[in-house]
DNA sequence: CGTAGGGCGAAGC
DNA sequence: TGCTTCGCCCTAC
């Protein structure tokens, strides 16, 4: 299978109101060092509406990077119950998610 | 076939 | 704290 093809699986079994980060995803697939790989990916990402793109950050907690800017990407985080305090997730703990 | 570069990461100043 | 530099994996040119 595709490298991209996981990646998006195992996006998707990410749970509504939970986040992850390029780097978890990435080793989630086997990858210890493919964050960059994974941000290329999701901006490639065939359907963006059905890929829950919006629920990966940083692993530093900074919100990271958008297709359609971070701004939209905040607020859909915001919509999950996700707390966001200047580009940076607030409860960054609880809401991560590991695979 | 070689190389640049990306929604990153961690270390070094 | 905040910015810079180098390292990573894979895809696209």
């Amino acid at each position: 299978m595709n490298i991209e093809k996981k990646i998006y699986k195992k996006l998707l079994t990410v749970p509504h109101g939970k986040i992850t980060t390029y780097n978890e995803l990435s080793k989630s697939i086997g990858l210890e060092n493919g964050q960059r790989l994974v941000g290329q990916i999701m901006k490639k990402n065939p359907f963006p509406v059905i890929i829950p793109c919006h629920r990966v950050i940083k692993s530093n907690g900074d919100i990271g990077g958008y297709l359609f800017g971070i701004d939209i990407k905040k607020n859909m985080l915001r919509k999950e119950g996700i707390c966001i305090i200047k580009n940076k997730i607030d409860n960054f703990k609880d809401v991560f998610f590991t695979f």
